[in-house]
This record gives structure tokens, C-alpha cells and sequence, in this order.
DNA sequence: TGCAGCATGTGAACTCTTTCACTAACTATA
DNA sequence: TATAGTTAGTGAAAGAGTTCACATGCTGCA
């Protein structure tokens, strides 16, 4: 065999089928609130640059982040703000309005219900549920609580798309198969553990402690270890 | 003259410089929570493999993000679960208390102030803000509310170490001026917006929408799950 | 119409992170 | 004490994600 080198050339094609990263879909989002700011002002147009400085990312970045969907921009223009953000908000899926139900009343789970941004940004409050009989059947900041017994039926019937949990975690896995069971398949979840699902369930985390966590280790070491990824996840 | 030893010739030790990555030092926070209920639960030693399968990672991923940090295991056995749960926290910078303020008590600073959890994980709500009149001078769960207006003033008198930013992103930038002036080094903000702050300050954003969105993305690719197609064409 | 200037889109280079694969070292047992 | 079995620690390879650099192609103006 003269050509050892061949064998190490078949990778030549290292188009990977295209796996876009939770990086550049958090970017996504964030373009697209920059996007709904600007076209308030009326900015029509903006290009990679303006946008990065913005956010403090690099042109490239931009540019190579929305090149995995197509191409949306005018060479020597830039990108055309309204357009480029009903373009995003396809590809985020947010072109509908989506159903949403909140598990667990708690401290968090209020403010889930309370909060405004939901409603705003295409997500509909559909249903409320806690298991304290004393908040069963009243009204929580307009919206009426359930009773989590009937987690299920009413999951079904109200075609819930995604679903907030915000349980003790030690209830939390308990609840996730319920949810699952009635074909939800996002799930944003609060409780600090790993949910088992199965494979075409979504599932995110919030943790505010992980992230206190993380500022403490910064704080400690006192050393700064990368100066520009501030707030950046 | 020794031959390898003295050399600038060597383009040399690839210089670890110590750079700990984002995700490493949030699985500490995860491998730091499995080792309190592995404590609790009298578990003695655990291996990497363990570790790992808990928490769906490898068993190398554990074994080199606590790598960066020393050596805490012992071969052919595992690692001591209590000791190293107290190496964890002295990494992460959990080996003492720190002093938080709450800024803002609507539905998410109100949320903050009575999360549970904080205390128990070494975090003291010393302070709570607001720029409420009505709710200023009150006792939210437990805390008097202080008025915004003496923000400073109260964060440099209470050494206020971290700040929880619940406020409306309009008012963001400019509070989190004032908390850096007070000395502040790390933020946690719920606002969706880029804080401008000084190079030695931190700050970690919670966004709940940005994981929604996260969310719609995942399910409506995947609704559309044709072969090749990931967006446009 | 032609030309100058700009900004996109993109392969390639680079950097960072994860996984592999192997050695060193300890435990348990006889 | 020797031996079998297990597992930590770690360079190196592989894989991801980011940045570079430049050709392409559009805009605006004379």
C-alpha cells in the first residue's frame, strides 16, 4: 500500500449533519431580543459587527451563527432587522404561541404564574397545580389552581406543550413521569437533580444555586480566569 | 550539559494554565449535592464510574474535572465521600458563609427571599431592596425591605458580598452600577439584558426564557424531524 | 455603467473540552 | 508476602466550538 495516507483522508468530508449547539441556540435567543429592541427604534438595518459589540461576542460568531440556517443578510448592507428577527423566531419555533402548565406553587412556582415576560414572549400560563389542599381550587394571580391528582387528565385535555417544575426535588422525578405519560415533551425543570426521561423529552434546568455556586468559586480564587465570558452561560 | 532537561527549544509543557471551564466547575456543584444525600446515606466511598453513571457522564469526565484540582481518590478504591465532599466545598468556595441582598421583590426577588435552599447552602439573606413605597419598611417572609435609595449605603454597611438582581431590565445597568460601587464582586441577575460591569466583578445571568426558547427549538425540530432538514434549505 | 467600499458567508485554523487508553497504586485475600 | 482485582490519575487523541481570513457580491455614488 503506497497510499497509508488515504486511509486518513476519508474524513476530508467533516460536514457533521449539522448539530447546531445550546450555545449558539441561547445566542439565537438573545440576538432576537437585541432584534426586538431595535426594531422598536426603528433600526431597519444592522450588521454582524454592530450586533456582536452589542452582545460582546465577536462579528464571526454572529455570522456563523445564524449561517447554520441560511443566509439572511446583504453583503456590504448587513441584516435587515425586522426580517432577520420573524426569521429567528421561526427557527426558535416561536412563529405560535405556545401552552404551558406550572407544577407546584411554591415560592418559585408564584413567580412562574406572576411572571409577565411569559405571556409577552409567546408562552400561555394554561394551568396552575399544587397538591396543598388549601390553594386547590383558588385563584392564584388569576389563574386557578388544580388539583395535582388530576395532573394527567388535565395535561391532556388542555394539549399542554411544556410544563414548569417547580417541586421539591424529592417529588420531582415522581411527577416528571406523569407528565411525560400525558406527552408533554419539554420540560423546564427547578428541582436540582437529574430527571430520567425518555430520549425525545426536553429537559432544562434552572439552578440559581449552581450559579451562586459559581460566583463563590470566581470570588474565592480572587484570580480571574477569563475576564470577557461574564454573564455569558 | 543534560540533553532534554535545558531547553527553550522544546515549544515546552503544554502549560496547563489553569484554566477551569465553565462546566467543570458546575458539575462540582452537582458531584458537591450527590455527596451530601451520599453522606446522609452513610456511603462511605464512591468510584469515578459510580459518580458518573449518577449524574449520566463519564467516569473519566469526573475524574479529570477533580484532577484540576488535586488528587482525592484512592486507587483501587474510589474517593472518601465525606472528604471529598468538604474538598468540593473549599474549591467552590463554600468553606464559609456569604452575605447576600435580594434587590427587587416582585414575583422573582419575592421567590429569592424565600427559597429555602440558599440558607441551607451557605447563602444569608442579609438584605432585602425595594423601590416600593408600600412595601418598603415591611416584612417580607421574614425580612425587613429596605429602600433602594439607600442601596449603597446599607450594601457597604452589611459587606454585602453578592446581589441578586430581580429588577426590570430598564433600571438593570443602572443599579448594578451602584452595587459595584458598594464593592459588590458577584451578581446573579434575573434581568435578560448585558450588565456592563468592571473585569473583577462576576456575574451569572438566570434566564427563564432564554431556556424555554431552548425548548420550542428542540420540539419544533423535532416535529419536522425530516432527515437532512434543520431549518431553511 | 463602472468603481470603491463594505459586510456577508464560509472553509480552514485554532482553541477548548471531552473521551480514550494506559500506568501506577491501592485493597483484599490467601 | 504474593497475587488478583480494582480504580485513580493523566498524557494523548478525538471531538466541539470559536475565530480567522478572504473571496464573493451587494450598495451607493459619480
Amino acid at each position: 500500500m503506497t497510499d497509508t495516507e488515504n486511509k486518513s483522508e476519508a474524513p476530508a468530508k467533516t460536514r457533521t449533519p449539522k448539530q447546531i449547539s445550546d450555545s449558539t441556540i441561547h445566542r439565537l435567543s438573545r440576538y432576537l431580543r437585541l432584534l426586538g429592541a431595535l426594531e422598536a427604534d426603528s433600526v431597519k438595518t444592522i450588521s454582524s459587527k454592530e450586533l456582536a459589540s452589542i452582545k460582546r461576542l465577536t462579528p464571526a460568531q454572529v455570522r456563523k451563527d445564524l449561517s447554520f440556517f441560511g443566509s439572511f443578510g446583504t453583503r456590504g448592507l448587513g441584516y435587515p432587522v425586522s426580517e432577520l428577527k420573524v426569521k429567528i423566531a421561526g427557527i426558535l419555533g416561536l412563529d405560535k404561541r405556545w401552552r404551558l402548565a406550572i407544577i407546584g406553587v411554591g415560592n418559585i412556582g408564584s413567580a412562574l404564574v406572576g411572571h409577565k415576560e411569559f405571556p409577552e414572549r409567546g408562552f400561555d400560563i394554561r394551568l396552575v397545580f399544587d397538591n396543598d389542599q388549601r390553594k386547590i381550587g383558588s385563584k392564584h394571580k388569576g389563574l386557578l389552581v388544580s388539583d395535582i391528582k388530576n395532573l394527567k387528565e388535565e395535561l391532556l385535555a388542555h394539549e399542554i406543550e411544556i410544563v414548569a417544575l417547580a417541586v421539591p426535588a424529592s417529588v420531582a422525578q415522581e411527577i416528571t413521569d406523569i407528565v411525560v405519560s400525558a406527552g408533554v415533551r419539554g420540560i423546564l425543570t427547578f428541582a436540582p437533580i437529574h430527571l430520567n426521561t425518555p430520549e425525545n423529552v426536553f429537559v432544562r434546568r434552572e439552578d440559581m444555586t449552581m450559579e451562586l455556586e459559581y460566583l463563590t468559586f470566581a470570588l474565592s480564587i480572587n484570580a480571574v480566569k477569563s475576564p470577557n465570558d461574564l454573564g455569558l452561560s
